[in-house]
RNA sequence: GCGAUCGUAGCUCAGUUGGUUAGAGCGCCGGUUUGUGGUACCGGAGGUCGGGGGUUCGAGACCCCUCGAUCGCCCCA
């Protein structure tokens, strides 16, 4: 902190310990979810030319005019730091023909950059986990998508958040509605707030979520994007919400929800803690944990032939705020040497165990006490002890730190030891869990 | 990009209206019969008080600039 030491890049984050914990379990569960789906996993490049996010994204957008980490490359051409991933996504189905997969369904999680103002929740360096499916039209194709995220946030043991849903319409739909708001909105122009009149111009439909009172008083009497849906509009929202009901997916209406970016069609939505709720508190002034839409018009925009597709991204440090802390997994055998004598064996040994598929470690550093305090402190199960008697007769040490028995064995005889160990400690940890569960049951009942 | 608050040992913080060698807890290292743990006790290392400049006899405390974090706006994951 102080010095000359060099500073990490504004907005960049060095994770490590409970948060990377918690990362990592964000991810885990996100691979995990994903194959139960068949999301098929894929790798995309970090940056992209330029023209693929500005023509995707669309001009006007924040994300495109003021965020972006561009640079021109030693050849001149201008490249740009990804910003999101569907951009990419496209440009990759088009140019490697991937239509042949068609309906595709992918995954893909990893660093994204944005030049923004860093907060709690914010960063210009962040992580996401992201779902697309592309070439299928049918609502159908929602529902799994939805059902997908709205797993995977349960899974990571996520409370207090909801899924919510709009519809923003077909192209014709979305165009009527919009020049209606901006109609309404024009009539009342002075009266709004300062960022309302710029939004007039650039972003009618966002002024639908401004908090500003000004601009609230003028929201509610605003025309209603139902009344400008088509038929095939309003049918293809209505098999999304029955088909959600039917995966058991809860999710409310949320008619002022747009989303900011230009390619969403139909389907929009975000999962956004309840308003009081833990998860909010946690959260800061952000509220999106996972944002995204229907893109039908993505890949014209970017000079492909018209495909329809879906799909979604969350942000992992918003997700990991959330999951609680999680613990770094505790070793299982601690292997100690009384001194330098043993150092040679103690290696042996603990390869011996990890070939054996048990976490091991020496601790070599400090006297006696320190050692065995350390692996004490590190959760070990059971330490194993060599000295230069051991070494003499070809037999361990095996102390069990839970009881402080202390035996003598041979390595087979110890290895035998820990597998019990470690039954007894699952078993254990089954027991307790399903007490918990227990618990959950019974203090369910009471309530009613 | 705009507005506000904050920045003291590895971590969490205390430092009276500016006054002498900047403190605590936790952590770390060593020790309390040199082959044995989670407790207790003793000792030690570690800070030019985010950085730079200024006011003053004197600044961690006051002023300016800068960097960073946090909060609100904008926007978003």
């Amino acid at each position: 902190m102080s010095k000359n030491n060099p500073q990490a890049i504004r907005g960049t984050q060095d994770i490590f310990g409970a948060d990377a914990e918690a990362f990592a379990c964000v991810v885990e569960t996100f691979e995990r979810v994903r194959k139960l789906y068949r999301f098929r996993r894929v790798e995309m490049p970090v940056f992209e030319k330029t023209e693929v996010f500005s023509r995707a994204i669309g001009e006007t957008t924040d994300v495109v005019s003021k965020e972006m980490y561009s640079f021109e490359d030693r050849g001149g051409e201008s490249l740009t730091l990804r910003p999101e991933f569907t951009a990419g996504i496209a440009r990759a189905y088009l140019t490697n023909g991937w239509q042949q997969h068609a309906p595709l369904k992918v995954a893909t999680h990893g660093p994204l950059l944005r030049y923004e103002r860093p907060q709690k929740g914010r960063y210009r360096q962040f992580h996401q986990i992201d779902a697309e499916i592309i070439g299928a039209a049918e609502p159908q194709t929602d529902v799994e998508l939805l059902a997908m995220a709205d797993q995977i946030i349960r899974e990571l043991g996520i409370t207090g958040v909801t899924l919510h849903l709009n519809t923003l319409g077909d192209a014709d739909s979305r165009e009527a509605w919009r020049a209606a708001l901006v109609e309404h909105f024009r009539a009342v122009k002075d009266e709004l707030s300062k960022e309302s009149q710029e939004r007039l111009e650039k972003n009618p439909l966002r002024i639908l979520d401004s908090k500003d009172p000004r601009d609230r008083k003028f929201v509610g009497t605003a025309p209603k994007i139902d009344f400008f849906l088509s038929d095939e509009a309003k049918a293809f929202f209505k098999a999304v919400t029955s088909g959600l009901d039917a995966a058991g997916v809860e999710w409310v209406r949320a008619e002022s929800l747009v989303r900011g970016l230009d390619y969403y069609r139909h389907t929009a939505f975000e999962f956004i803690p309840d308003e009081g709720s833990e998860a909010a508190g946690k959260l800061g002034s952000q509220s999106t944990i996972l944002g995204g839409g229907r893109y039908d018009g993505l890949m014209e925009s970017l000079g492909g032939t018209p495909t329809p597709a879906v799909g979604w991204a969350a942000g992992i440090e918003r997700l990991a705020m959330l999951v609680g802390d999680k613990a770094e997994e505790p070793v299982e055998i601690a292997v100690i040497p009384i001194s330098e004598v043993g150092n040679l064996r103690a290696i042996e040994v603990a390869q011996d165990l990890r070939n054996s598929r048990f976490s091991a470690e020496i601790f070599a550093r400090g006297n006696m006490k320190k050692r065995l305090a350390r692996a004490d402190q590190a959760g070990a199960m059971a330490a194993i002890i060599i000295g230069e008697d051991e070494i003499a007769s070809g037999q361990l040490q095996f102390k069990h730190l839970g009881t402080g028995e202390q035996s003598t064995l041979t390595l087979d005889e110890a290895s035998e030891r820990a597998w019990e160990l470690r039954l007894d400690r699952d078993v254990e940890k089954f027991d307790s869990h399903m007490d918990t569960l227990e618990d959950a049951v019974n203090s369910l009942g009471d309530e009613d």
